[in-house]
DNA sequence: CCTGTCACG
DNA sequence: GACGTACGTGACAGGG
């Protein structure tokens, strides 16, 4: 049928679709090979829909996808930087683009793109012939630049949220009629497109203008008449450019095509091409439904390949808490133990009375070889119905601890057979107490974190419910929560074995999912030398604990309580009546509705701010607030370390046994917690003396190895800043060079105050700076503050260029990586609003402090071997520091040792242009140490 | 359970 | 054109 009257075009508007499907999935991976195909995976999907939905009046005779070819276009001659701002192609969808193509194909449907021109200008010849001819035309898209062509038969779809757009939809959008767009585009530009318009004119403006004027022409003619001055001038001087605007603005009408519009009839697709194309891409649900469609049987898939050899997981059984076996005696234990020699793997989850690993009890293991083949081994659950009949006996049908325990540790320490867990640094510190070591190892919490770090959490319900669509049982189910919660030995055993055997099945399954997809995320380096083998180390570290005297800690809370009495006597008499000083509401209303001190500024709780900022300001004015400041330090002090270190002594230790998080900070930083070590005080004087009670036990010293300015040496490395890398390798005062080199004072002339300056604005270059928050830290105007910035990226442009490509490179691939390929995520890159300013600045710093978290990382995994012949144990890391304990004779030996595996921590895999280097301090306590 | 505050790198 | 901003953590107290 030749195109004419009653004839329906759809145009689709392909690099639309394909944006829209990569930002709207997760990142899918073909399975058999690890190829990124999610873009693919959702364009068929949206085709699909499409298909399905044209029917009806509506329904298209004629459709064709239509795509950009090449980025360059007569456009760039008329103006070189038009589309220059646009970030690169994110490198997971390069590949997918030619296969957007080929699916069109194969769903026959016409696939027409032109080198030399944007799939807009096709668009709009193809319309414009379409109406000429007498047809009508629906344009599938939403973007505005192709609303210049809504009227006399065209609108446009957009395919989202399947709204129509005609004259009224454009006129609501652009204020003027469609044939008018284009002028009021020329005049607002496009920061998208880089398209400059007149500066200063918004949409708003530019329509107002065009609705005035009639039309740009005429605008520009008499543009001497506008009243506003500043309107103006701004017409008169930047006519050209407007002028410009608009013609980059204007699509074409008069491409060249070598095909026409009887070539875009609507065919139906040929089941086999289609099937196959789909099955060849793995898309086992669309597969399926398309072949149901066509009543066929789904194609058998293509073999995966051989290094994989792993069942794709949305084809696995469903989880089953039925299936699950309880093993009861060591005829059943042997054959799970068979199975697992046979199958070489097997995912291992104990289940234990507490969170903290060094005073929990284990209670019972399990076990899963494969998806839905799993069981438990309940060991110490106690007898009675977890009700008020509770007794401490053991409960009937378990297996005595000690024989099983003999009968699984040769598996356990087996180098054949893989152990995998979630959060295997708690499973192994289990059986270390228990005596037995646990090796090799993988993790599945760790696997999710080295390729999804800053995109969800890594615990195993987000993973369960994000991977397998699967939500686990709670824990609370089991034991309850709040004043009722059990351990877990008071749990019946059939109620404790479908949660158990989960865990493991579970953990299973998401290892067969994640482990296959390292490679083709480009981490398995990452994983294996920077995640997995901390493991161990930490699990160590953790489990050697840090001697502290509680008699130190306890003298002091002493005094500290004294003290505190003492400033709150002093706070009541000069805010003239008792109030609770730890309150900061009450505090505010004191300081600003009753003593009536300026600068009280709401919240949006709608509470004063009364932080160490806003009193620290306000101590110039009154007493009161240096008092308050005085009493928080002391109480800070009191409650979060001096009494709250002392219930973290281990009663069977006498150490504190700190926990660290792995996959808890986005950066790739340890967390520590239950207690946190890593926040110990050393700024002040007074809380500095807390690391007083941090000791050596007697015969014993404690060293502390820190990296001297590690993010800054980085920092002038990524960036290529030859004078901070001159001034490290010459071991020069970092902050006073800046300021030199800043401010033109010679060295020796430099005062404290300018140095001090510089500092601050090394450590906010380091956070993404900003004139606000530089005016904020130096407690200057915030003009100043930005002058200081503006010289500083002046003398130094090299930084500024590295933070552009940073956030270029993130808002192209929603991540950033660490110089060893650690990824982190930046979901929130391209968001819009005030969140964008927060991921911006978090993606500046995120390579910095992440590659510094890399260095010690390796320090750390390098150092076990490194001292083995030494009489030392590694007890702490605090980002940039580690803390030993060794044999007094031994120190000297251990810090040379040290120093030497921290400072070539980075080698071979990286190769730093400026010298780490690792100041080294030892005493009997932790403040002698530093 | 959330917010404000403050300890660290 | 205004808004709101230094990066990363964890613990505690107060207050619904």
């Amino acid at each position: 049928m030749a195109f004419g009257k009653g004839c329906h075009l759809h145009l689709i508007d392909g690099s639309a679709f394909i944006f829209r499907a990569f930002h709207a999935l997760p990142p899918l991976t073909r399975k058999s090979d690890g190829l990124p195909i999610g873009a693919v995976a959702g364009f068929c999907n949206m085709l699909d829909r499409y298909v399905e939905n044209n029917s009806g009046p509506d329904a298209a005779t004629h459709v064709a996808v239509i795509f950009d070819k090449g980025s360059i276009t007569f456009r760039n001659e008329l103006f070189d930087a038009y589309k220059a701002n646009r970030s690169e192609m994110p490198e997971d969808l390069r590949p997918q683009i030619p296969l957007t193509r080929e699916a069109t194909k194969a769903f026959n449907i016409a696939c027409e793109e032109m080198q030399g021109w944007e799939a807009d200008d096709i668009i709009a010849t193809l319309s414009c012939r379409a109406r000429d001819a007498g047809g009508r035309v629906t344009i599938v898209s939403s973007d505005k630049d192709l609303m210049q062509l809504v009227g006399d038969g065209v609108e446009m779809l957009d395919p989202m949220k399947n709204i129509r757009i005609d004259v009224d939809g454009v006129r609501q959008k652009f204020g003027v009629d469609p044939d008018r767009v284009v002028d009021v585009q020329a005049l607002a530009g496009d920061s998208v497109d880089n398209v400059p318009g007149a500066p200063g004119i918004g949409i708003k403006t530019a329509s107002q203008l065009i609705e005035e004027y009639g039309s740009l022409e005429e605008l520009l003619d008499r543009a001497g008449e506008i009243k506003q001055p500043k309107r103006r001038q701004i017409l008169l001087e930047h006519r050209a450019q407007i002028e410009l605007s608009k013609r980059l603005v204007q699509l074409d009408c008069d491409t060249p095509l070598d095909f026409g519009l009887d070539d875009l009839e609507i065919r139906d697709a040929d089941p086999e091409v289609l099937l196959d194309f789909l099955n060849r891409m793995e898309f086992r649900t669309l597969t399926r439904k398309i072949a149901d469609r066509f009543d066929r049987e789904p194609p058998a898939l293509p073999e995966a390949a051989p290094q994989t050899g792993v069942p794709a997981a949305e084809a696995e059984a469903p989880i089953d808490h039925g299936a699950y076996e309880v093993v009861r005696d060591a005829v059943a234990l042997q054959v799970w133990l068979d199975r697992i020699a046979a199958a070489g793997s097997v995912a291992v989850d104990t289940e234990t009375t507490s969170l903290d690993e060094m005073q929990a009890e284990l209670v019972g293991i399990s076990l899963a070889t494969e998806p839905g083949v799993a069981c438990y081994v309940p060991l110490a659950h106690r007898a009675g119905g977890g009700d008020l009949f509770d007794t401490d006996a053991l409960a009937e049908g378990q297996m005595p601890m000690e024989r099983a325990l003999e009968m699984l540790r040769p598996m356990l320490e087996d180098p054949a057979i893989l152990k995998i867990g979630q959060n295997m640094k708690y499973d192994f510190k289990i059986l270390a107490r228990l005596g037995i070591e646990v090796a090799p190892i993988d993790d599945t919490m760790l696997l999710s974190y080295a390729q999804h770090g800053g995109l969800h959490g890594h615990g195993m319900d987000v993973l369960a419910d994000r991977y397998l669509n699967h939500q686990c049982i709670p824990i609370k189910d089991l034991i309850g929560t709040g004043k009722l919660k059990v351990t877990f030995d008071r749990v019946t055993i059939d109620k404790a074995a479908p949660y158990a055997a989960e865990d493991a099945d579970v953990t299973l399954r998401l290892w067969r999912l994640l482990k296959p997809r390292l490679h083709s995320a480009r981490v398995t380096q990452v994983y294996e030398t920077l995640e997995r083998p901390l493991v161990p180390v930490l699990a160590r570290m953790e489990m050697a604990g840090v001697k502290v005297d509680r008699d130190v800690l306890s003298r002091m809370s002493g005094a500290f309580a004294q003290k505190m009495a003492e400033f709150e006597a002093d706070i009541h008499a000069k805010a003239g009546r008792p109030f609770n000083v730890g309150s900061p509401k009450q505090l505010g209303e004191i300081l600003f509705d009753e003593l009536g001190l300026p600068g009280g500024k709401k919240g949006k709780t709608g509470a004063y701010g009364t932080g160490a900022d806003v009193l620290e300001d306000l101590a110039t004015e009154h007493e009161l607030p240096r008092l308050i400041l005085d009493w928080r330090q002391i109480s800070k002090l009191k409650s979060t370390y001096t009494d709250n270190l002392q219930t973290h002594i281990n009663p069977e230790t006498g150490r504190v046994h700190t926990s660290y998080s792995i996959a808890g900070a986005n950066t790739g930083r340890l967390a520590s917690s239950d207690p946190n070590l890593q926040n110990i005080p050393i700024r002040s004087e007074e809380g500095r003396r807390i690391r007083e009670a941090f000791v050596a036990p007697e015969g014993r010293v404690l060293v502390a190895l820190d990296y001297s300015q590690i993010e800054l040496r980085i920092l002038a490395h990524v960036a290529g800043i030859e004078e901070l890398k001159q001034a490290f390798r010459e071991g020069q005062d970092i902050h006073a060079i800046t300021a030199s080199q800043m401010f033109g004072v010679p060295l020796d002339e430099m005062t404290p105050d300018v140095r001090r300056q510089a500092k601050a604005i090394n450590f906010g270059v380091i956070y993404g700076i900003s004139g606000f928050g530089l005016a904020r830290n130096l407690r200057i105007p915030r003009e100043e503050a930005q002058a200081f910035i503006d010289t500083y990226f002046a003398r130094f442009p090299g930084i500024r260029d590295y933070m552009d490509a940073t956030v270029k490179f993130a808002k192209a691939n929603d991540r950033v990586e660490t110089l060893f390929g650690r990824r982190i995520h930046t979901p929130e890159i391209n968001a819009k609003g005030p969140g964008a300013g927060f991921a911006k600045r978090a993606a500046i710093n995120a390579p910095i402090q992440g590659t510094a978290a890399d260095v010690i990382r390796r320090a750390m995994v390098r150092m076990e071997a490194a001292i083995a012949g030494i009489d030392a144990r590694m007890l702490l890391q605090v980002h940039d520091e580690l803390l030993f304990e060794v044999a007094e004779d031994q120190a000297e030996r251990l810090m040379a040792v040290a120093r030497e595996v921290m400072e070539g921590a980075h080698m071979p895999v990286v190769d730093l242009s400026v010298p780490l280097v690792v100041d080294a301090g030892q005493g009997t306590t932790w403040a002698q140490a530093h």
